[in-house]
DNA sequence: TGACTAACGTTCGTGGCACTAACGAAATTA
DNA sequence: TAATTTCGTTAGTGCCACGAACGTTAGTCA
């Protein structure tokens, strides 16, 4: 946002409509995040790798990629900052020799561990207008949204 | 989103995170609009430019980055892009010559008002799932959040 | 077996957007 | 009159989603 402004008189049409009002809260959000996880010196696709890493066990690079969004491009460096840091292990797979297996060390389960009491915490900050049944109601409709919206757009 | 993304076996702590589920919300709704606007030769801040000038009259640039939330620096290539379109007229300001006044041409209403069409069109497609006291329901929560998350953060 | 196809990790590049810095000109305040 | 602020503008930064291309390796199928 323009560091000056007057959101408030901010034309109607413009302030009612849903996908700028999605844009903006989705801009706020991850601000939060963001500037929250920099203070555990993360960023947000490291923990979106960990995660995927502790749910799923030791995989490949692509399918990490694949699980969590994250381009495959972009992965390279997110492993590459992970293992820098002890979190990750990269290590050529035998079995297909194109492949990297990427394992999360016990080091890296407890640097997720406090990213997870991290982001929970943003979360909640970020909800903090709404109560508990209403944070649900919202979440099932960006759910259903994102469900909508993830089919294939060109059949 | 990855050409190839499994959204299905992204793992749940990752699927349910609201921020997340916001961010990737949000990025279908800015392309949705994005590729609706391009397809009337538009940007999202014309739109934006074009309706604070329908409702506030002949305005300096300064006030429609404000109204609008379009950074002043990139208000210039808006303007630019408009003024060369016919829909709106730079004039210097008599009163004040730092500034220039901008004014709505007829040309720029009727621009104006497909626009709004087409807007209006993409904010159904965007909210296709949800029914109209849910789409209420959601943009009420939105607007609580941008609310609660727009006061200045440092007192 | 050999040719084709596809997946993998990686590098480099693009375009859009939020945002900052700085500047000359002009207005406002002290 | 001097200091501060506002305006339009240019240039540039950093992040992110995304694509192109390449060498390497596996799987497919004639």
């Amino acid at each position: 946002m323009t560091d000056t402004m007057d959101e408030q008189d901010t034309p109607e049409p413009l302030r009612a409509l849903p996908s700028r009002m999605l844009s903006l809260v989705a801009m706020h959000a991850d601000r939060l995040v963001s500037e929250g996880l920099a203070g555990a010196d993360a960023r947000k696709w490291h923990y979106a790798a960990l995660v995927a890493l502790r749910e799923s066990g030791p995989v490949s690079q692509a399918q990490l990629s694949r699980r969590t969004g994250v381009y495959r491009s972009d992965m390279v460096s997110v492993i590459n900052e992970l293992a820098g840091r002890g979190f990750v292990e990269r290590t050529p797979d035998p079995d297909d020799r194109r492949r990297n297996v990427i394992t999360i060390t016990s080091q890296g389960r407890r640097h997720l561990e406090r990213l997870d009491k991290l982001i929970a915490e943003l979360q909640d900050g970020l909800l903090a207008p709404l109560t508990q049944p209403e944070r649900e109601t919202l979440t099932g409709f960006l759910a259903r949204l994102l469900a909508h919206h993830s089919r294939r757009e060109a059949p």
